[in-house]
Order: C-alpha cells, then sequence, then structure tokens
DNA sequence: ATATTATTAGAGTAAATACTCTAGGAGCAA
DNA sequence: TTGCTCCTAGAGTATTTACTCTAATAATAT
C-alpha cells in the first residue's frame, strides 16, 4: 500500500473514532507509522486529507451503488441498494457526523458535494418512478407529494445512523435493517 | 444580565456559527467583553459551558412545549408543537449539528440528554395516541408500525434543519413549515 | 556508474489553546 | 471603619498544533 493510501487509510479510522476537531496531523502521522514531515510531502494540510477522503466517498457513490441493468428492478433490489448505501455511510460516517461544519469550512468541498448528491437524489427519483411503471408502487398524483415522500426516505437514508450514534445503540447489520424497514415504512402506503 | 449568562449567550452565538472546536475559551472571553480569568472563575473549562448550554435546552424542552391542557388537541395544536419544537432546535443548532460527538465527549450530558429525550419520546407517543382516539388520526393495528411511524417523524424533527444546513438552504419560517409537512406527508395516509 | 528525482525522517518553530495565579476592586455586614 | 466574600482583570505557562526545513536515502533514468 502506498505511503499516501496508508494516510488516507489512518486518517479515516481516526476520524471515525474521535471526529476530525480531536485528531491532528501529528496523530495521523504516528498512528501511521511515518514522520510528520512525510505526511507533508504527501497532503498539504489536514483539510486536503479530509478533500481526498470526501473524494473517495464520491468514487464509491458513483460506481459503488448496485444498480440492475440486467432486468427491471424489484423491491429486493431496491432493499439491497439501500443496505449498500447504509453501509458507504457507515464507512465514511466522521463525514455524515460532521457534515455541516465539514462543509462550511470548505466551499470547494461543499460545491462537490453538493453536485455529487443532486446526482444520487436524480437516479434515486428515475428509480421510483421504474417502480411505479412496473407496477411495484402506486404513487400519488401529485408530484410535489411525490417529491415530499423522496425527501423523506432521502433524510432518513442519510442520518439514520447518526441517529443510532446518538441513541448509543450499537451500528451493525440488524440495525441497518431497521433503517431500511423505517425507509419502506414510508413507502408502504403506496406500494401495491 | 449576569457575568454567567452573557458568557452563555455568547458562546451560544458563537457556537451556533462557527461549531465548538473553532471557538476557543480565550474567544468567548473576549467576544463577551470579560477577562479568560473571570471566564474560568464562572465555569471550570468549556466542557461546562457547553453543559450549561445543554441544560438550557432541557429546561427548554420540559417547560417550553405548547401542549394544550384546556382542550382536546386539533391537527392545528400539532403543527405549533412541531413548529415550536423547530425553533427551539435552531436556536441550540450547534449541539444537533455536533450531537454525536458532544455526547461521547461528555458521558454524563449523554445520560441527561437521552432521558430528557426519552421523556419527550413518550409525551409524543401519547399525544398521537390522543389523536388517535379523537378521531383525528386511523393508526394501523401493529404497535410495530405504529413505532416506526414514530420514529419516521421524531427522526425527521431532528434533523431537518440539519438537512437544510447541508443544502445551503437559508433557515427560515417558510423551510421550518416545509419539515412539517414532510411530518404530516408521512402520516397523511393514516389522517380521517 | 552517475545524475536526477521521489521519498522519508526528524528536529524545530510560531501561534494558539486551555487553564492558573495573583492582586485588586466592589459590595455588604458588623 | 474594618473585615469578608464575591467578582474581575490580565499577565503568565505548559502543552499542543499545524506546518517547515534540511539532510539523508531509495528509486529510476541515462
Amino acid at each position: 500500500m502506498s505511503t499516501r493510501e496508508k494516510i488516507l487509510d489512518t486518517a479515516l479510522t481516526l476520524f471515525n473514532d474521535q471526529g476530525t476537531a480531536a485528531v491532528s496531523t501529528n496523530h495521523i502521522a504516528e498512528a501511521a507509522g511515518i514522520s510528520p514531515g512525510n505526511l507533508y510531502y504527501h497532503f498539504r494540510n489536514k483539510e486536503e486529507i479530509i478533500r481526498a477522503l470526501f473524494q473517495r466517498l464520491f468514487d464509491t457513490w458513483d460506481n459503488g451503488l448496485p444498480f440492475p441493468h440486467d432486468h427491471q428492478p424489484t423491491l429486493a433490489d431496491l432493499k439491497t441498494i439501500i443496505e449498500t448505501n447504509y453501509q458507504i455511510i457507515w464507512q465514511y460516517r466522521f463525514a455524515y457526523r460532521e457534515l455541516v461544519a465539514l462543509l462550511r469550512q470548505d466551499t470547494e468541498l461543499r460545491k462537490n458535494f453538493l453536485a455529487v448528491r443532486q446526482r444520487g437524489f436524480n437516479g434515486f427519483h428515475e428509480l421510483i418512478h421504474t417502480f411505479s411503471d412496473a407496477g411495484i408502487i402506486h404513487l400519488p398524483d401529485d408530484p410535489k407529494a411525490i417529491h415530499e415522500l423522496q425527501e423523506i426516505v432521502w433524510l432518513i437514508s442519510e442520518f439514520w445512523l447518526t441517529n443510532l450514534e446518538v441513541n448509543g445503540r450499537s451500528v451493525n447489520k440488524g440495525e441497518m435493517q431497521n433503517g431500511v424497514k423505517l425507509m419502506l415504512r414510508v413507502l408502504q402506503p403506496y406500494l401495491v
């Protein structure tokens, strides 16, 4: 593994465990088993490390979600997508916990994040319309209502894990399933 | 205003604007127009300031929500409660943004927060059953389903404003109304 | 082999941070 | 007035933080 990757992996672990504020560049270097000078050879500063981690998250978003291409999507596909989604968020949980602060500190990062997020939101929009066309779900006529439902489901997907952490509940497969259940509960009245 | 209150008000403003990590005790003292020594006369450390602010939040929770006592609650009452709720959260938004980090740093605070929150959750539970009894809402038979619906509405109430901030949307009365709409959208299929 | 470039270690530093200490006023009680 | 407690200012400090600099070593190209 390259030194650069080692730094990023170490930083991710520490950020997830202790939060970005509590983790200094010296900590990262020490935990990665390299010198501070070496760290600063690979990254100009802490902000750049955070940016690079977000970039990895963005790449995962854009490539890592298992949208079915070879068949009409089913409800099982939806569940799989949502679960994968949770796993990604859990992997980069520091980012979600501190989202407001991190995006405020770095407007460039904010721009990129919002763009990636918008792509995801659009993809999700298409997905539910696919379900609608396939007759799996019967959406309300009012497009505003549809948009609101989508916002609700999206909100749950982004904050369910944070919610678990706040509650001090351990985050595991089962709890992620509960998150899936909540999202389906919102849609339940519209399932055919 | 007492020096103690002045410190808390100043800290709250700075925390809301810049996050707790970026605000030092020296910053607070300077912004409050007092000396660092004076600040430390009133609070042992930064953690105590945060605790005191949470305590103010707890008091607001326990006393500030406009539950109707003189009449059967209506849907309008529900809306008012939710709106007040949003205003309180907005007033202490630093706490919600950084909840995971703050509660992890201070287990005593975590304990208190979870207790207050549980009280709120129980109150909310009673409220929707009141609505059910009054025939305003027709809940599903499955108690688990009811619990899930409650969890969803609760999640929206706790994270809607954070969600707005992430999106860079300005937080104002109108956007809070949108949050109310989302919560009602979840319940809409069950309204009589 | 030699020159060049890419990595790395580690000592060092200016600034910031949380917090302490001392001395002095302000109000009040006897 | 004298004493006492409460409150306040502000200088001072040990530690930490982000980051720099230099020199040495590894890798690669010619």
